[in-house]
Parts: C-alpha cells; structure tokens; sequence
DNA sequence: CGCGCACGTTGACATGGATCAAAGGGGCAA
DNA sequence: TTGCCCCTTTGATCCATGTCAACGTGCGCG
C-alpha cells in the first residue's frame, strides 16, 4: 500500500520547508502565527532530509544541535543497555518531534529509526530558541510540546507500571488509532510499520506474548489482524478491556 | 487531612524566595545568571509555600499556572487510572522542579504529594516565560531541565520494560544514592522518605517483592536495611548486578 | 510513656508471561 | 517468477513475581 506523500524530482539540497506552505501547521511548531512571523520560522528550518527505512536519523551519543519534524513517515527512538537490552521509547508519526532529549545533554540520548522511507524537516536548535525569544506564541507552544512529551511518558509507564499484556496491546492501538484519526486517516484500519518485537519491546512484552495478544484479540472479534494490517472492530470493547482487569502479575 | 497551603507564623504573603541567597544555584533554575538578572528572576518567584507531610502540592486536573521549585522536603509524583490504579512517576527532591506536566494542557496532569514536611518556591509560568525572553541563559537553562526530566523518564522506562525486580530496586537506590551525593548528603546512608508500596508502585512491583529485594540484598552484603534507613555497603555490588542479569519475565 | 495501627517482613501457593521449539507465510532481491 | 530469510504464529513448559495470609515492629498520638 503506498504510502507516499511525495516522491519527486526536485534537487534537494536547497529545498525550504516552507512551513508557510505545509499541511502540518496544527501538529508541528507554528500555531497562531502570523504572516511575519512564520515567514522567519521558514529561514529557520532550514533544510529537509529524506531517510530510508532502516536509516537512523540520529544515533545515541552524537552531539546534538538541530531538533526535528516528521514531515512524512514513521520513526521509533530507543534506548540501548550495555549489555544489548533495547527499550523501544517511542513511535513518531508525521507532524511530530524528534530530539528533545538532545537538549539535555546536548547529545543525544536515544537513537532514532525510520521505519519507513521518512523526510524530516531540520530546526537547528539554537536557531529555534532565538525565534522563540521573539515569539512569544512560539515559545509557547514549544514549552507545551515538551511539556507533553513528559506527560505522554507518565502516561507509557502507567502502561508499564500497572498493565498486563492484554491491557497495554489495547492502549497501544487505542493510542495509534487516535493518532491516525487526528491526521485525517481512518481509526479503525491502519498499516503497523513496525514489528511484533519493536512492539513488544515499548510495551514492555516479548514478541510472542504480543503475537499472542493479537490472536487472542481476533478471536474475542475485536480486531482482524493480518500480519502488519490492523482493523479495529470494536473501539469501545478495546476500551473496556483496559478497565475492567485487574494489574499485571 | 487539612490541605491548608499556610501554617506558618511568618506572613507569607510577601516572602520573597531570594533566589540570589538561594544555596541551590546550581541545582535550581538560575545558573551563570548576572546579578542584575538574579534579581529580576527574584521578582518571578514570588512567593514560598509550606506544605506538612501528606499535604498536596497540586491534584491531576487542576488548572496549572505555576511550576515550583522544592526549596527542602521530599515529594512523589503520581497518576491514577480510574480504577484506582496508582503509578508513581517519580520522587522529587531539593531544588528539582515540579509541575512540568501541566504546561501542555495548562492543567495539571499528575498529583504531587509532599513525603516529609517540605517547602517549595512558586514561579508563576507565564512570568517564567517572559523572563526567559529576555535572558538567553535561563531560556536555555529551562529548556535542559526539561529535556533531563524527558531523559529521565526514558530510564525509567527502560527500568520498567526490560529490568527484573533486583535490578530495578538496585537502579533505584543508585539514583538515590547519586543524587543526595550532588546535595552534599552521604552517598551510602540516607533515609527513605517513600513506603515499600510507593518504591513498588514506581518500580513496577508489590510491594512484597521490593520488601523481598531489600532483604535479599541484605543477605548478600550489598546493603544494610532497616525500616526506611538504608546503609548501602557495596555501590559497585549493586552496578554490577544490573549488568549481569538477564531481562525480567 | 504506652497503646494502636500503619508499615514491613516472611512464607506458601498461584499464575501470567517468558522461554524454548518448530512450523508457516510473505515480501524483497535476483 | 522463484527462493530465501525474516517475521509471525502457535504449542509446551518454566519461573519470577503476584497473591493471600499471618506475624513483627516501631512510630506517633494521646
């Protein structure tokens, strides 16, 4: 199934953004600017890079200078213990962030993934904490969307925390599904892009306990599960299950 | 309990925090700031707040217009499921922050709970805002703390997805351990402000297994436990059984 | 100063999810 | 188009941690 929102012949290397013309003003950083203003956000966001599935848009321990906005495609960021456990921490569709954890540190602190073939539209960080002096709607917004990138990690380790399997599948598609309608796609049938092991690495599951999951989910007629293709039968009965079990064992 | 915001014999109406006498410089927000902008800094955090063990900070849902700094004390951080479920997601001590969370909705969205009497300064956000507008360096300084407090969720995230139960307390109480060091506090003895089932809650466990861990622990030498005073005996004992073991089940 | 109760410890048993194993199925490359 | 490899599914078994229960213990209130 295409994908594509683009698959042009225009030279990259000097390509604007042109948030001025992008369809992602709700999800992304504008919001409420005026003319002006977006117009200097456009010098800003300087230069577009296009990724292949598999590539890594950063990795961990690089030093950080530019943040980033999904323009097409899907990322995952995870974490890697020493001794090669992986925490998958994220899956970022079109319209969101990437690099927040950067500013910490100034290097980054998880690695990030595109999962499909992806273009990203790069802020140069500093750059963006200038605007944002000037700005104030900016600045703002900026500040909220940080904000809830820490209340969206509250919210996955409730998920850890408190759920069982069969809770945390549930959220999970109830959660993409919602992403999925905010961006004009249907909420009840959608292309998975990543594996029952990616999967089961952010919810804290192995890969057949999620495979299990699914099976058990099509059986009870919630979803038709075929491989990566999902169709939500029954947004309600998803929502029932996360609250009527009991915590995890 | 009385949820009184005062209790105090000073008037506290006029309490200026003085951050520029404040001794958590380097832990708070003002950090290589000029005296000229200390002093406008003092003007934003207004005023104090005391708060007695089990007092609330701020509840899930109400409007948010402020973070605050802990000045001294102890406080949790938690979120609730509807059916009673609880994750703490997180412990918070001198001169951290509370309150990041309600930036994105400009409601708060977790309860912040005081562990032992605590007092905070409050910095009304909008003035925050302004401020760092204007001065470059705390704009920056914000920005960090924010990413740290993203950085820090993804640890625990890796804690709850892939740690088992020894692992996790052993992360736990070197993060313990790390921060009263960087207060000045001994690395190795300290007293637990949080129960056996609030440790549980955040770690993911019962509380009858974070009590099984600890007195595990105590077997093999790596700590001395009794009630909430922790001797720890071996710092390299507890890194090295986070590296050892394999992933949980 | 002493009592009561919340908190902590420990034991026995239950179970959800991990682990190990093996057999399809589908997409991509040649 | 075909073949291979990765991904997924499913089954059998095991084990870490949850659950239930009973007993200690020490702090705080009166």
């Amino acid at each position: 199934m295409p994908n594509r929102k683009i698959a042009t012949p225009i030279t990259l290397t000097e390509v604007k953004s042109a948030c001025s013309n992008c369809n992602l003003h709700e999800l992304c950083l504008p919001l409420g600017l005026s003319h002006a203003e977006i117009e200097k956000l456009d010098e800003v966001v300087a230069n577009r890079r296009r990724l292949k599935r598999g590539e890594h848009l950063y990795r961990a321990g690089e030093p950080f200078d530019a943040i980033y906005a999904i323009r097409s495609g899907f990322f995952k960021t995870d974490v890697l213990l020493e001794d090669g456990r992986e925490q998958v921490t994220g899956f970022q569709m079109t319209g969101e962030l990437l690099g927040l954890d950067g500013i910490s540190t100034e290097h980054h602190s998880c690695n990030a993934v595109a999962l499909e073939d992806s273009e990203v539209c790069t802020i140069p960080f500093l750059h963006l904490e200038g605007l944002s002096r000037e700005i104030q709607t900016l600045q703002h917004h900026f500040h909220k969307v940080m904000s809830r990138e820490i209340v969206r990690d509250h919210g996955v380790m409730m998920l850890l925390g408190t759920m069982r399997a069969e809770e945390r599948l549930a959220a999970f598609l109830l959660n993409l599904s919602q992403r999925f309608t905010a961006r004009g796609y249907s909420p009840a049938e959608f292309y998975l892009r990543m594996t029952r092991e990616e999967i089961g690495s952010y919810l804290g599951l192995k890969l057949e306990t999620v495979s299990r999951a699914f099976s058990r989910f099509q059986e009870e007629g919630l979803i038709a599960v075929q491989q990566k293709h999902v169709r939500i039968l029954s947004i309600p009965g998803l929502k029932q299950l996360m609250n009527h079990q009991q915590g995890r064992g």
